[in-house]
This record gives C-alpha cells, structure tokens and sequence, in this order.
RNA sequence: GCCCGGGUGGCGGAAUGGCAGACGCAACGGACUUAAAAUCCGUUUCCCGUAGGGAGUGGGGGUUCGAGUCCCCCCCCGGGCACCA
C-alpha cells in the first residue's frame, strides 16, 4: 500500500472500475425495498458546474450510497434541463444551433458531475431537448388538452422586446426580466394557457400530508391562496344591470359606502353617465399605459374617478356611488368589490381621499384593540379602520337582515345565509392562482403538436408523428412580430391535410422550460420506453420519489407545476401516486467570501490582498471587511468545483461540502476548511498505511469509540445531518490514529462508515484489507449497545444549580444512590453546613443538584 | 405591511430542559528538520488573577431545583409575498 494518500490515482481508478463493472446500475421490481432518491437535474449552462450544484448531490450520493448497504434497491438518476433561452440567445449571437450548443454543455456538466464519483444510474440518463424524451411532453400537452385543460386565450401578457418574447408573471421581477434585467410591457397576444387552477382545491389539499419544509408548503399555500366568502349582486340603481362582487367579509355589507369596478370590467362603459364619460375614459387610458410594475410600485396613493352611476345596497336598500380605480384588479375575483372603509385598510384609505364616507358597523374586540393600541371610540367614529374581531353594531336594515350584536365568524354564516335565502348572492372560493400562461415565442423549446387550420380549427398532431420535431434554422433571431423564429420556417410551417387538402399552420410558439422538467422524474423510471411515457408496472414499483433535493429557488414554480402535471396523470391513470415527491429537503446557498470597504462599496476579490492584519485593497491598502455574498462574476468570488477537485481530490470536496454546516442552512466556502477534511482524509490513509493491521481483540474502550461512532454515524446519515457525521468520523480516527496498531475489526467498519461519504478512499482502503471488488454493496456495520455502556461515570454535584463537586460513580447507581453519594462526599457536606437541604434531583449519569 | 427561517468564541458550527462551545478552521507556543513542506504535541469564550473567582448563547421579562433549549415582549439579519377585496 502507498505510503501517500494519492487521491488522484485513487479517484481515477475507481471512477473507471465502476463506470466499467455498471457498479451503480439499479434493477427494476426486484424483490428489495426501493428508495428513489431524486437530485433537481441541472440546466447545463456554458459556465459549467460551481460549487453550489455538487452540494445537493453530494447529500444525495451519500444517502443513496449508505442505502445501498442497508440494502435497499436504489434510483439515482441524472439529466439534462436542456431547452433554455440562453443557448438560444448564444445561437442569435453567433449561429451556433442551440443543439450543438447544449450537447457540448451537456458533456462538459457530465464530466464534472462524474469526476465527484456520484454513483448515478448513467442507463437513466434523460434530457428534455432529447426528441424521445419531448415526444411524451408533447404527448401530455396533448392529454392536457384533451381533458380541457389546455385552452388558447387572449391575454395581456408580459412581452419583453429585449429578449423578443413573453414571459410567465413568474419570470417578471419588478417590471424586468428575471433573466437580464430588461424591461418588460404588456401586450395582448393569443397564447396557450394551462387550466391549473382547475385543481387548486386538489393542489393545496395534498399539500399536508407531504413531508415537505414548512415553510415551503406555507409559500405553496400562499400562492395558492385560497379565500372564503361571498358573491354578491348590486343591482345599478335605475338599470337592470347587476354589478357581482366577491368579499371575504359578508358580515360588513352594512358598512358598504360605495362600490369599486376595476378599470378594464366590462360594465365600466355601459354605467358611465355621461358626465362622467370624459374623466373615466382619461382614468382607462391612464391605467392601461402603466405597466404592472407601476401599478404596484406606485401603490402608496390610490387613484381612481366617479363613474356617475349609483348602485343598491342589497342590505339596506341605501343608494352607493360606483367608483372606477385601479386598486381593484380585473383578474381577481369578479374585478368589482364593495367598498367597507370601516373595516379594509384599503378601502379606508380611498375614502379618505376621496371624502366617501365612513360608517363603522364592528365595535372592536377590547382585548385585541388594547393589544394593538387601538382606540375603540376612534373607529366608533370612523376616524380609524378596524380590521379584526368584535361584535356588529348598526347592522340591520329594511330588507329583514338583522345581525347586530354577533360576532364576525357569525355575522356572516348569518348574511350568507340570508343572501342564499333572497338569491342576492351565495358563498363563495376564490384562489389567488391564475391559469398557467404556457407559451414562450422562442425557438429552443418544445414545439407545440398543434396545427392551426384555416378554417378555425385546431388539430392536434397524431400520436404517431410525435415527437414533432423543431425545423432546422439558419437564424435564430425573433420573427419580430412577437412570434418565434419557428415562424421563419416556411415549409416545415405550412401543413396541407393529406385526405381534405385542407391548409393549416403549425403552432410557432413553444413550451415554456418548466415543461420538461414537470415529468422527468417519471422518465427516470423507464427511460427507453417508446410505447408509453412509463410502464405501470414500474412505474408503481417506483414511484414515488421518497426524497427530493433541490434549490429553494423552485419551492412554488417547479414544483407547484410537476405536481399539477403529475395529478393530471393521476387522473388518466399514468402514475398510482396523488403526490409525486413524498419527501423534499432544500440545500442552503453557498455563499463566496466578499469584501467591501468602509463605505459599504463592494471590492472584488481579485483586488484584495490578505495582510497579517487582515483583508486591504490591493492597490489603496485600504482595510477591507470580510463577508459572505452570494458567488457571482463580478465580485470575482466564484469557486470552481475543478480547481479544489485537483488540489485536494473529490473525496475532499464531497466531505467539506458536508461539513461545512447543515445541509438546509446557507453558509460561507472556506477553502481552508477544505484543507480541514483533507487532514482528515490524510490522517485516516496513514492509519491505514503506516500501521499494522492487527487481528487483536478491541479493548473495552475501543469498542466503545468503535459503537459509539457506527451508531451516530448511522443515525446521523439516516437523518442527513452529515456534518455531525463527519465530526464523529473524525473522532474516531483521531482516537485509532494515535495507537501502534490497527485493528481488522475496527479498520473494516470504519471503511464501511466512511464509504458513502468519501467513496473512492474508502474502496481503496477496502482493497487494502484484502476485499476484491467494490465496497458499495457491503453490509453497513450495526451498532452494539451493550458496548455503549460505561463502568463509571463523572457526575456533577450542584448546590443551588452551582457546580459544586464532580465525583466519580457506578453508572448503575439509582437516582437514591446518587443521592447518598453526593451527601457523603466530605466536599460536599462540608458546603452544606449550616444549611438545611430541602430537595434534591438526581439526574442518572448526570448530575445531583441540592436545593437548600 | 404580512408570512416563513435564523441570531452561540476570531470564523464554520456542536449541544434528549442537566458541566455551553463537540468537530473543524484560524491564531499562538513547542517538537521534528540545515531549511521548508508535511506531520506531531500543547494553548486558545471574555474579564480579574498566583492558587482561584466572576461574566457569558441578540436585548428585556417569565416558568423551572436547573433555560442556548420552553413561554411573553422587543431588536437585528436572511428569504418569500405584497392593493388578491
């Protein structure tokens, strides 16, 4: 055996023997129990891997690695996110096909990924630009369709001329695009929607009893964000028109001072008088100019115009004006509300500006206004808004309703009620969510399989001829109509039916990138299979996912829509499980080490030289502050996986990636702390190299180092708290490395512990003893209690809760025993004199504590 | 504003309500070496000191024999949502 630990033979080496021997090729519906352990598959951009990709997989490859030795069959797939507007930007830059671009991406990420010696099942692999991967995303556009799901609307949509397409809501942060910061409008455009808030209800359901973050199923509901309430009808006073509202506060319809239609509702026109015709059509236009990023930025004052028309307040008969103004959006609930000032911030607010009166029908809950510093006699006179609990006053009216004197919760079951009985309205759900805006004008994505004919119609593509397959192109660039490049592509365009002779034009917009990615985890399962999306029976054997790592990035997209497509599936009897990902967890950041100086300005790191007193600029020899920031090309902060892989091996980096903290918190790289674990990782080769192998029994104390660290080690990566794993793993090795001799015993469960976490050392170390092959299925080591326990054991004796005396006992000895001890004890006693002792605690193994 | 996370040495972080700071980094001292690298040993929360003592887990209160851990209030940092009636 070497005497040096030469991980870049050893890493070599062991990634070839298991690339050969299919070391990691997993079995479909053995007799074995499964586990499917699913890493978020990467979009492989230009820039390859950085150091926050291999994190997650690393936990992953450890926890599929440890339950190859429990023996578990194991799913551990890896593929490509493919489709993406970056490649297809590069491509309008230099002509380069995005194909070719994400080929040579892909092998660049592949090799990366395989020089960390993840024990992926590489038969698996999948891409979603692959035609045999994309032939079943256009096949399940075509179920989607098929239930109604997938329909063509009118919408305004949020165009970015910049990158010549639309994005979804999603995509739009603050008005630009999430991608390159470019502004973005609003424009009407005929775009395929996706009917996901037909399962809302089913989305938010399942959401409990998913072994998800909370906070994560929090942010799900919240996007979801379901509402209880009320339709209402208005009727407009002097016309038949009825004005719908939709309030989650019934019980305040007494308190309505006037209404609000949103500026695009249809009935804005037809109850404008013509008065107000001038100022209200002023106010549309004025709306419709600004951006939604406008609307909401400049949310701090509300705007809005009278429209001259009153309408009828159902409850009391009482004449109110119908306002239009902006803070009412069109595309929630009905796009009218009734106005309670009394009682909604919002509402409160516009009244005062607009000098509507308010009329307070609630007298707060005293408790609850004391705790907020409230004045109930303010809001009795409506100088102040009360949005919480109390009692109705001023609550019954002409037409029968009578709810004065209930609280919230019944004063509207009571109007509810009541609304049903006279048919001016009924309970009602709202959800926040909003159809899914599922076309992008773009080239690189997944064509349509639809054909639009001239007569009106749309066909769908026949099974058969999926997957319809992106004509060739010289250039990329944008048709410039606000449709794709595709709509360059004249004759792969144009579609004559071969019986009719009918003409039609295939659709030129393409799937958005969340649509590969809704379904890839299905594909896994059964990657070659031409005949169906997945065979049932493996499907079933598989499914589903029991653990799902990925970036916090995706809590609401990705995933909110993979589980929307995999219902669906559900539905037509694809997939046998409601939920596709039983169990999710998310790895933190990895921040890169910044600088800034005393101004707070950021000092790329290129510029900074490291001096015994700490951090300067490079060139003013300014001090500098050290912090964590998010890695990015600018502050120069980047750590390439590569260059540590190089220096310090894969073993290192898989271990400090784990080490460094808790898998879901954010934290800082150190590239000294890599220097850590390659201690470790040395110090462990030479107790291996430089000492001899003994068949010696273990004393009493190394077996008790030797259980103690197979329990926590197992226990710790069972629960994925690896660093707390490691740190036991270097216990033990600081323990053993200090002896003459090793022992078979020890020197064999170790390997074992360390396997799934520093694989290529510890094959070589498995080898070393003797072992042929490869060390990945053997059996992990179990823990023996009885070698746990101790003879004797320091306790501590406290008066008062101050430490007082450690002594020495029998582990065995009873809480009474501990007792008698610690008042025995000259020390002790000699404390307590002169005080009287009225209780005492004992706690087995740890501590007395006297109480005087 | 609302909803989630989170505040522990110089740093990353450990701690079933039971001796706070495991493990690692950095720093300092020492050994080995002609020297360096590598390795090994020791010290390292802070304050006062000779033994020894005092303080200490963002701040303030509380429960408890005992609180980093449980409860209430506040402050700060990170993330998400944001006129959703």
């Amino acid at each position: 055996m070497e005497r040096q630990y030469n991980f870049a033979v050893i890493e070599r080496k062991w990634q070839g023997y298991w690339e050969a021997n299919k070391t990691f090729k997993s079995p479909d519906c053995v007799d074995k129990p499964k586990v499917y352990v699913l890493d978020m598959f990467p979009y492989p951009s230009g820039s390859g891997l950085h150091v926050g990709h291999p994190e997650g997989y690393t936990a992953t490859d450890i926890y599929c690695r440890y339950k190859r030795m429990k023996g578990f069959n194991v799913l551990h797939p890896m593929g490509w996110d493919a489709f993406g507007l970056p490649a297809e930007q590069y491509a309008v830059d230099t002509g380069t096909h995005p194909a070719q671009t994400t080929r040579k991406n892909i092998e660049t990420f592949k090799g990366q990924i395989k020089s960390l010696g993840f024990s992926y099942d590489w038969d698996r692999e999948v891409g979603t630009t692959d035609p045999a991967y994309f032939k079943w995303t256009q096949w399940i556009f075509k179920q989607l369709h098929d239930r109604g799901l997938a329909y063509i609307d009118e919408v305004p949509v949020n165009w970015c001329p910049a990158l010549g397409t639309v994005l979804a809501n999603e995509e739009v942060i603050d008005g630009r695009s999430e991608r390159g910061n470019h502004p973005v409008e609003r424009r009407p455009m005929r775009q395929w929607m996706l009917k996901i808030t037909a399962y809302a209800e089913r989305l938010l359901e399942d959401l409990d009893g998913l072994e998800w973050p909370e906070g994560i199923k929090e942010m799900q509901r919240n996007w979801i964000g379901k509402s209880v309430g009320a339709e209402v009808d208005f009727r407009v006073s002097g016309s038949e028109e009825k004005i719908r509202v939709y309030t989650t506060r019934p019980d305040t319809l007494f308190g309505a001072t006037y209404m609000v239609l949103s500026p695009e509702h249809k009935l804005v026109d037809s109850i404008t008088t013509p008065g107000c015709r001038e100022s209200v059509e002023a106010y549309r236009r004025h709306a419709a100019s600004m951006s939604d990023m406008e609307r909401t930025e400049l949310n701090t004052e509300k705007t809005g115009v009278f429209c001259g028309a009153t309408a009828v307040n159902p409850v009391n008969g009482q004449d109110i004006p119908i306002w239009i103004a902006d803070y009412v959006l069109i595309s929630y609930g009905t796009g009218a509300i009734m106005a309670v000032p009394s009682h909604d911030e919002r509402d409160f607010e516009f009244a005062k500006k607009f000098g509507i009166p308010v009329r307070c029908i609630i007298e707060p809950e005293e408790t609850e206004a004391e705790k907020g510093g409230v004045d109930t006699a303010d809001v009795l006179e409506g100088k102040v808004c009360w949005t919480g609990n109390g009692r109705m006053i001023n609550s019954s009216g002409s037409q029968g309703l009578d709810i004065n004197g209930l609280e919230v919760a019944e004063a509207k079951a009571r109007t509810i009620a009541w609304l049903e009985n006279q048919k001016l309205g009924k309970a009602a759900v709202n959800y926040k969510l909003r159809d899914w805006l599922f076309s992008r004008q773009r080239y690189w994505g997944e064509p349509f399989p639809v054909i639009h004919m001239e007569d009106g119609s749309v066909r769908l593509v026949p099974d058969e001829e999926l997957p319809l397959i992106p004509p060739e192109l010289e250039n990329f660039h944008p048709s410039g109509t606000g449709e794709s490049p595709l709509a360059n592509a004249r004759e792969w365009l144009e579609y004559t039916d071969p019986k009719t002779g009918m003409k039609g034009r295939r659709e030129t917009n393409t799937m958005p990138q969340w649509a590969g990615s809704c379904w890839y985890y299905l594909r896994f399962i059964d990657p070659c299979n031409d005949k169906a999306l997945v065979d049932p029976e493996k499907e079933r054997y598989w499914m589903p996912v029991d653990l799902y790592v990925g970036g916090a990035e995706h809590a609401v997209l990705h995933l909110l829509y993979a589980r929307f497509w995999h219902k669906v599936l559900y539905d037509i009897g694809v997939v046998s499980t409601k939920e596709p990902f039983s169990r999710l967890v998310n790895q933190g950041m990895i921040l890169g080490l910044s600088y800034k100086d005393t101004r707070g300005a950021l000092v790329p790191s290129d510029q900074v030289r490291i001096t015994p007193e700490g951090p300067v600029h490079a060139e003013t020899s300014e001090r500098l502050e050290e912090f964590p920031a998010k890695m990015s090309k600018s502050l120069k902060n980047v750590v390439n996986p590569d260059d540590v892989i190089k220096e310090y091996g894969a073993d290192s980096m898989r271990l400090y990636e784990m080490f460094m903290g808790p898998l879901e918190a954010v934290k800082p790289w150190s590239t000294s702390g890599v220097e850590g674990v390659y201690r470790f990782l040395k110090k462990a080769w030479r107790m291996f190299a430089e000492k001899d192998i003994s068949a010696r029994a273990l004393t009493r104390e190394e077996l008790r180092t030797l259980h103690s660290t197979i329990k926590k080690v197992s226990e710790d990566t069972e629960s994925l708290d690896f660093n707390t794993a490691i740190s036991q793993m270097m216990i033990f090795v600081n323990e053993f490395g200090g002896k003459p001799d090793l022992p078979l015993e020890a020197a064999e469960a170790f390997v074992k512990l360390l396997a799934p976490y520093a694989p290529h050392i510890a094959e070589e170390l498995w080898e070393s003893l003797g072992h042929s092959g490869s060390i990945a299925y053997e059996q992990w080591p179990q823990h023996d209690e009885q070698f746990l326990a101790v003879d004797q054991v320091e306790i501590l004796v406290q008066i008062q809760g101050k430490p007082c005396k450690k002594m020495n006992i029998p582990a065995a000895s009873s809480q009474d025993d501990m007792k008698s001890l610690a008042l025995d004890d000259p020390d002790v006693a000699k404390a307590l004199a002169g005080k009287e002792v009225r209780k005492i605690i004992a706690v087995p193994g740890r501590l007395v504590n006297i109480v005087v």
